[in-house]
DNA sequence: CTTTAATTAGTAATAATTACTAATTACTTG
DNA sequence: CAAGTAATTAGTAATTATTACTAATTAAAG
Protein backbone atom coordinates (compact mmCIF):
# COMPACT_ATOMS: atom_id res chain seq x y z
CA UNK A 1 0.00 0.00 0.00
CA UNK A 2 1.56 3.23 -1.43
CA UNK A 3 1.96 6.24 0.91
CA UNK A 4 -1.22 8.49 1.03
CA UNK A 5 -3.33 5.98 -0.62
CA UNK A 6 -5.82 6.29 1.84
CA UNK A 7 -7.65 10.02 1.07
CA UNK A 8 -10.98 10.91 1.68
CA UNK A 9 -11.67 9.98 -2.01
CA UNK A 10 -10.39 6.44 -1.74
CA UNK A 11 -12.04 5.83 1.72
CA UNK A 12 -15.30 7.22 0.43
CA UNK A 13 -15.40 4.92 -2.71
CA UNK A 14 -14.36 2.27 -0.26
CA UNK A 15 -17.54 3.04 1.67
CA UNK A 16 -19.79 3.58 -1.39
CA UNK A 17 -18.55 -0.04 -2.93
CA UNK A 18 -19.86 -2.07 0.34
CA UNK A 19 -22.97 -0.23 0.12
CA UNK A 20 -22.02 1.69 3.68
CA UNK A 21 -22.81 5.49 3.19
CA UNK A 22 -20.12 8.14 4.02
CA UNK A 23 -20.50 9.87 7.00
CA UNK A 24 -18.07 12.37 8.70
CA UNK A 25 -17.76 9.62 11.74
CA UNK A 26 -16.51 6.66 8.95
CA UNK A 27 -14.13 8.56 7.08
CA UNK A 28 -12.66 9.90 10.52
CA UNK A 29 -12.25 6.67 11.71
CA UNK A 30 -10.92 5.12 8.71
CA UNK A 31 -8.61 7.83 8.35
CA UNK A 32 -7.19 7.18 11.57
CA UNK A 33 -7.16 3.81 11.48
CA UNK A 34 -5.88 2.94 7.61
CA UNK A 35 -3.58 5.67 7.31
CA UNK A 36 -0.39 4.29 9.07
CA UNK A 37 -0.83 0.54 9.97
CA UNK A 38 -1.97 0.64 13.57
CA UNK A 39 -3.57 -1.55 16.51
CA UNK A 40 -6.37 0.33 18.14
CA UNK A 41 -9.46 -0.87 21.04
CA UNK A 42 -12.38 1.07 20.07
CA UNK A 43 -11.89 3.44 22.91
CA UNK A 44 -8.91 4.38 22.26
CA UNK A 45 -9.85 5.01 18.85
CA UNK A 46 -12.30 6.97 20.38
CA UNK A 47 -10.01 8.81 22.71
CA UNK A 48 -7.62 10.24 20.21
CA UNK A 49 -10.62 11.22 17.64
CA UNK A 50 -12.87 13.04 20.82
CA UNK A 51 -10.31 16.49 20.69
CA UNK A 52 -11.63 16.47 16.38
CA UNK A 53 -14.97 15.59 17.02
CA UNK A 54 -16.29 16.00 20.22
CA UNK A 55 -19.73 14.56 19.71
CA UNK A 56 -19.25 11.14 18.01
CA UNK A 57 -20.27 8.54 20.30
CA UNK A 58 -18.39 5.66 21.82
CA UNK A 59 -21.37 3.67 20.15
CA UNK A 60 -20.28 5.45 16.76
CA UNK A 61 -16.84 3.76 17.09
CA UNK A 62 -17.85 0.68 18.49
CA UNK A 63 -20.43 0.14 15.41
CA UNK A 64 -17.99 1.32 12.31
CA UNK A 65 -15.04 -0.74 13.29
CA UNK A 66 -17.60 -4.21 13.54
CA UNK A 67 -18.66 -2.61 10.30
CA UNK A 68 -15.42 -2.38 8.50
CA UNK A 69 -14.29 -5.53 9.93
CA UNK A 70 -17.35 -7.36 8.28
CA UNK A 71 -16.72 -6.28 5.11
CA UNK A 72 -12.85 -7.37 5.84
CA UNK A 73 -11.30 -4.11 5.67
CA UNK A 74 -9.67 -4.39 8.64
CA UNK A 75 -9.20 -7.18 11.36
CA UNK A 76 -10.19 -7.57 14.75
CA UNK A 77 -8.72 -10.24 17.77
CA UNK A 78 -8.94 -9.97 21.25
CA UNK A 79 -6.60 -9.78 23.78
CA UNK A 80 -7.25 -10.04 27.87
CA UNK A 81 -10.76 -9.30 27.11
CA UNK A 82 -10.02 -6.05 24.72
CA UNK A 83 -11.17 -6.26 21.29
CA UNK A 84 -8.10 -4.73 19.10
CA UNK A 85 -8.91 -3.70 15.11
CA UNK A 86 -5.99 -3.85 13.16
CA UNK A 87 -5.81 -2.34 9.77
CA UNK A 88 -2.89 -5.01 8.97
CA UNK A 89 -4.64 -7.23 6.77
CA UNK A 90 -1.71 -8.89 5.98
CA UNK A 91 -1.59 -12.65 7.35
CA UNK A 92 0.93 -11.69 10.99
CA UNK A 93 1.58 -12.40 14.13
CA UNK A 94 1.70 -10.41 17.01
CA UNK A 95 3.95 -10.24 20.41
CA UNK A 96 2.23 -8.86 23.29
CA UNK A 97 4.07 -7.53 26.81
CA UNK A 98 2.10 -8.90 29.72
CA UNK A 99 3.10 -6.49 31.65
CA UNK A 100 3.28 -2.98 30.13
CA UNK A 101 0.56 -4.29 27.32
CA UNK A 102 2.80 -3.12 24.56
CA UNK A 103 1.36 -4.81 21.42
CA UNK A 104 3.90 -5.00 18.04
CA UNK A 105 3.78 -7.12 14.57
CA UNK A 106 6.02 -9.89 13.73
CA UNK A 107 6.74 -10.91 10.36
CA UNK A 108 4.64 -13.57 9.66
CA UNK A 109 6.23 -17.25 9.63
CA UNK A 110 2.55 -18.77 9.05
CA UNK A 111 1.19 -21.26 6.73
CA UNK A 112 -2.21 -22.35 6.92
CA UNK A 113 -2.82 -25.25 9.01
CA UNK A 114 -2.37 -28.79 7.56
CA UNK A 115 -4.81 -30.36 5.27
CA UNK A 116 -6.08 -32.84 7.74
CA UNK A 117 -8.01 -29.69 8.83
CA UNK A 118 -9.59 -29.05 4.85
CA UNK A 119 -12.78 -29.54 5.70
CA UNK A 120 -12.76 -26.65 7.61
CA UNK A 121 -12.96 -23.31 5.82
CA UNK A 122 -10.12 -21.11 7.76
CA UNK A 123 -10.45 -17.14 6.80
CA UNK A 124 -8.16 -15.35 8.83
CA UNK A 125 -5.85 -16.49 11.95
CA UNK A 126 -3.35 -14.79 13.80
CA UNK A 127 -0.95 -16.15 16.43
CA UNK A 128 -0.29 -14.10 19.58
CA UNK A 129 3.11 -14.46 21.48
CA UNK A 130 2.61 -13.26 24.82
CA UNK A 131 5.86 -12.21 27.14
CA UNK A 132 7.93 -10.04 28.32
CA UNK A 133 9.24 -7.09 25.96
CA UNK A 134 12.72 -5.74 26.15
CA UNK A 135 12.06 -2.93 28.51
CA UNK A 136 9.74 -4.97 30.87
CA UNK A 137 12.39 -7.51 30.65
CA UNK A 138 15.23 -5.89 31.78
CA UNK A 139 13.28 -4.14 34.53
CA UNK A 140 12.18 -8.09 35.78
CA UNK A 141 16.53 -8.87 35.43
CA UNK A 142 17.14 -5.88 37.65
CA UNK A 143 14.14 -5.90 40.35
CA UNK A 144 15.52 -9.79 40.78
CA UNK A 145 18.89 -9.42 41.41
CA UNK A 146 18.62 -7.02 43.87
CA UNK B 1 0.76 -37.53 30.04
CA UNK B 2 -0.03 -41.26 30.91
CA UNK B 3 -3.29 -41.69 31.27
CA UNK B 4 -4.65 -41.26 34.88
CA UNK B 5 -1.94 -39.67 35.89
CA UNK B 6 -3.76 -36.62 37.79
CA UNK B 7 -4.71 -38.57 40.64
CA UNK B 8 -5.81 -36.43 43.62
CA UNK B 9 -2.10 -37.80 45.01
CA UNK B 10 -0.29 -36.10 41.92
CA UNK B 11 -2.53 -33.10 41.94
CA UNK B 12 -1.78 -32.12 45.81
CA UNK B 13 1.57 -32.43 45.53
CA UNK B 14 1.50 -30.33 42.43
CA UNK B 15 -0.33 -27.78 44.38
CA UNK B 16 1.99 -28.14 47.36
CA UNK B 17 5.00 -27.88 45.16
CA UNK B 18 4.24 -24.33 43.89
CA UNK B 19 2.87 -23.13 47.28
CA UNK B 20 -0.77 -23.23 47.25
CA UNK B 21 -2.61 -25.61 49.83
CA UNK B 22 -4.98 -28.21 48.78
CA UNK B 23 -8.46 -27.86 49.04
CA UNK B 24 -11.70 -29.27 48.07
CA UNK B 25 -12.62 -26.83 44.94
CA UNK B 26 -9.08 -26.89 43.81
CA UNK B 27 -8.84 -30.92 43.78
CA UNK B 28 -12.12 -30.67 42.15
CA UNK B 29 -11.04 -28.05 39.42
CA UNK B 30 -7.94 -29.76 38.94
CA UNK B 31 -9.70 -33.20 38.40
CA UNK B 32 -12.07 -32.14 35.57
CA UNK B 33 -9.32 -29.97 33.81
CA UNK B 34 -6.45 -32.27 33.99
CA UNK B 35 -8.25 -35.27 33.51
CA UNK B 36 -8.09 -34.40 29.81
CA UNK B 37 -6.88 -32.53 27.31
CA UNK B 38 -10.01 -29.89 27.21
CA UNK B 39 -11.04 -25.92 27.06
CA UNK B 40 -13.21 -24.54 29.34
CA UNK B 41 -14.62 -20.80 30.01
CA UNK B 42 -15.00 -20.09 34.02
CA UNK B 43 -18.41 -20.33 33.77
CA UNK B 44 -18.70 -23.48 31.78
CA UNK B 45 -16.45 -25.10 34.31
CA UNK B 46 -18.35 -23.78 37.04
CA UNK B 47 -21.29 -25.13 35.73
CA UNK B 48 -20.34 -28.43 34.88
CA UNK B 49 -19.12 -29.09 38.63
CA UNK B 50 -21.59 -27.26 40.18
CA UNK B 51 -24.16 -30.70 40.54
CA UNK B 52 -20.86 -31.93 42.23
CA UNK B 53 -20.12 -29.04 44.52
CA UNK B 54 -22.82 -26.88 44.98
CA UNK B 55 -21.57 -25.08 47.26
CA UNK B 56 -18.56 -23.66 45.25
CA UNK B 57 -18.72 -20.08 43.76
CA UNK B 58 -17.86 -18.74 40.40
CA UNK B 59 -15.74 -16.50 42.07
CA UNK B 60 -13.51 -19.24 43.12
CA UNK B 61 -13.44 -20.84 40.00
CA UNK B 62 -12.01 -17.42 38.07
CA UNK B 63 -9.55 -17.08 41.13
CA UNK B 64 -8.14 -20.78 40.83
CA UNK B 65 -7.79 -21.00 37.32
CA UNK B 66 -6.21 -18.11 37.31
CA UNK B 67 -3.70 -19.02 40.11
CA UNK B 68 -3.39 -21.96 37.95
CA UNK B 69 -2.66 -20.57 34.73
CA UNK B 70 0.19 -18.03 36.84
CA UNK B 71 1.89 -21.23 37.66
CA UNK B 72 2.09 -22.54 34.41
CA UNK B 73 -0.42 -25.64 34.66
CA UNK B 74 -2.97 -24.53 32.36
CA UNK B 75 -2.63 -22.08 29.89
CA UNK B 76 -5.51 -19.27 28.82
CA UNK B 77 -6.38 -17.32 25.59
CA UNK B 78 -9.21 -15.19 24.94
CA UNK B 79 -11.88 -15.75 22.21
CA UNK B 80 -14.49 -13.25 21.44
CA UNK B 81 -14.03 -11.52 24.82
CA UNK B 82 -14.19 -15.06 26.86
CA UNK B 83 -11.21 -16.44 28.69
CA UNK B 84 -10.41 -19.77 27.60
CA UNK B 85 -8.84 -21.92 29.99
CA UNK B 86 -6.80 -24.67 28.37
CA UNK B 87 -5.23 -27.89 30.12
CA UNK B 88 -2.84 -28.66 27.23
CA UNK B 89 0.45 -26.72 27.53
CA UNK B 90 1.80 -27.48 24.69
CA UNK B 91 2.47 -25.26 22.08
CA UNK B 92 -0.39 -25.71 19.46
CA UNK B 93 -2.97 -23.68 17.85
CA UNK B 94 -6.63 -23.63 17.43
CA UNK B 95 -9.47 -23.75 14.98
CA UNK B 96 -12.35 -21.65 15.99
CA UNK B 97 -16.26 -21.51 14.33
CA UNK B 98 -17.09 -18.16 14.04
CA UNK B 99 -20.80 -19.37 13.59
CA UNK B 100 -21.08 -22.20 16.27
CA UNK B 101 -18.55 -21.37 18.61
CA UNK B 102 -16.19 -24.74 18.38
CA UNK B 103 -12.82 -24.78 18.87
CA UNK B 104 -10.70 -27.68 18.16
CA UNK B 105 -6.97 -28.19 18.60
CA UNK B 106 -4.61 -27.92 15.94
CA UNK B 107 -1.54 -29.78 15.15
CA UNK B 108 0.91 -27.10 15.77
CA UNK B 109 2.85 -25.48 12.63
CA UNK B 110 4.56 -23.28 14.97
CA UNK B 111 8.14 -22.22 15.71
CA UNK B 112 9.53 -19.57 17.96
CA UNK B 113 9.24 -15.78 15.95
CA UNK B 114 12.76 -14.48 13.83
CA UNK B 115 15.67 -13.23 15.88
CA UNK B 116 15.15 -9.73 15.42
CA UNK B 117 12.40 -10.70 18.23
CA UNK B 118 15.10 -11.86 20.00
CA UNK B 119 15.02 -9.06 22.56
CA UNK B 120 11.70 -10.40 23.54
CA UNK B 121 11.23 -12.81 26.54
CA UNK B 122 7.98 -14.56 24.44
CA UNK B 123 6.75 -17.48 26.96
CA UNK B 124 3.79 -18.87 24.71
CA UNK B 125 1.68 -18.37 22.03
CA UNK B 126 -1.07 -19.59 19.86
CA UNK B 127 -2.43 -19.05 17.14
CA UNK B 128 -5.94 -18.52 16.55
CA UNK B 129 -8.04 -19.47 13.09
CA UNK B 130 -11.65 -18.05 12.57
CA UNK B 131 -13.42 -19.64 9.89
CA UNK B 132 -16.37 -22.40 9.53
CA UNK B 133 -16.54 -25.80 10.93
CA UNK B 134 -17.48 -28.39 8.17
CA UNK B 135 -21.30 -28.59 9.70
CA UNK B 136 -21.60 -24.91 9.49
CA UNK B 137 -19.66 -24.89 6.10
CA UNK B 138 -22.14 -27.11 4.67
CA UNK B 139 -25.06 -25.23 6.04
CA UNK B 140 -23.87 -21.84 4.64
CA UNK B 141 -23.54 -23.81 1.38
CA UNK B 142 -27.16 -25.33 1.47
CA UNK B 143 -28.91 -21.98 2.23
CA UNK B 144 -26.86 -19.23 0.02
CA UNK B 145 -27.78 -22.31 -3.04
CA UNK B 146 -31.30 -22.01 -2.05
C1' DC C 1 -36.45 20.06 -2.99
C1' DT C 2 -38.58 15.80 -0.90
C1' DT C 3 -38.51 11.51 0.56
C1' DT C 4 -36.77 7.62 2.87
C1' DA C 5 -33.93 4.44 4.84
C1' DA C 6 -29.44 4.32 6.97
C1' DT C 7 -26.89 6.30 10.47
C1' DT C 8 -25.94 8.63 14.59
C1' DA C 9 -25.78 10.18 19.65
C1' DG C 10 -27.24 9.31 23.87
C1' DT C 11 -28.84 6.41 27.34
C1' DA C 12 -29.81 2.08 29.29
C1' DA C 13 -28.90 -2.79 29.52
C1' DT C 14 -25.89 -6.83 29.49
C1' DA C 15 -22.46 -9.95 30.85
C1' DA C 16 -17.80 -11.46 32.10
C1' DT C 17 -14.68 -10.59 35.42
C1' DT C 18 -12.71 -8.54 39.54
C1' DA C 19 -12.89 -6.43 44.27
C1' DC C 20 -14.17 -6.74 48.84
C1' DT C 21 -15.26 -8.92 53.33
C1' DA C 22 -16.50 -11.94 56.94
C1' DA C 23 -16.40 -16.75 57.84
C1' DT C 24 -14.01 -20.95 57.20
C1' DT C 25 -10.29 -24.16 56.86
C1' DA C 26 -5.57 -26.14 55.76
C1' DC C 27 -1.39 -26.32 57.59
C1' DT C 28 2.16 -25.15 61.22
C1' DT C 29 3.98 -25.10 65.70
C1' DG C 30 4.10 -26.27 70.35
C1' DC D 1 -3.13 -33.80 69.35
C1' DA D 2 -4.61 -28.86 70.17
C1' DA D 3 -4.51 -24.20 69.21
C1' DG D 4 -2.98 -20.32 66.27
C1' DT D 5 -2.70 -17.99 61.91
C1' DA D 6 -2.63 -17.06 57.39
C1' DA D 7 -4.65 -18.62 53.11
C1' DT D 8 -8.85 -19.64 51.09
C1' DT D 9 -13.63 -19.51 50.29
C1' DA D 10 -18.59 -17.94 49.39
C1' DG D 11 -21.34 -14.37 48.75
C1' DT D 12 -22.26 -9.90 47.33
C1' DA D 13 -21.18 -5.67 45.20
C1' DA D 14 -18.54 -3.12 41.85
C1' DT D 15 -16.36 -2.57 37.47
C1' DT D 16 -15.86 -2.35 32.64
C1' DA D 17 -16.14 -3.41 27.73
C1' DT D 18 -19.59 -4.00 24.67
C1' DT D 19 -24.27 -4.23 22.82
C1' DA D 20 -29.29 -2.88 22.57
C1' DC D 21 -32.60 0.50 22.01
C1' DT D 22 -34.70 4.82 20.36
C1' DA D 23 -35.55 9.30 18.70
C1' DA D 24 -33.31 12.62 15.90
C1' DT D 25 -30.38 13.43 12.05
C1' DT D 26 -28.55 13.03 7.52
C1' DA D 27 -26.74 10.90 3.04
C1' DA D 28 -28.27 9.69 -1.20
C1' DA D 29 -31.97 8.83 -4.72
C1' DG D 30 -35.86 10.55 -7.32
Amino acid sequence: MQKNFWTEETISTLLRKHGLRVTAPRIAICKQLLAQHCHYSAQQLHEELAPLHPTMSPNTVYLTLNQLAAIGLIRSFNIDGNTIFDSNTATHDHAHCRNCNTLVDLPSNSEMPPVNMGEWALEWGTRLWSGLCPDCKQSANTTSAS
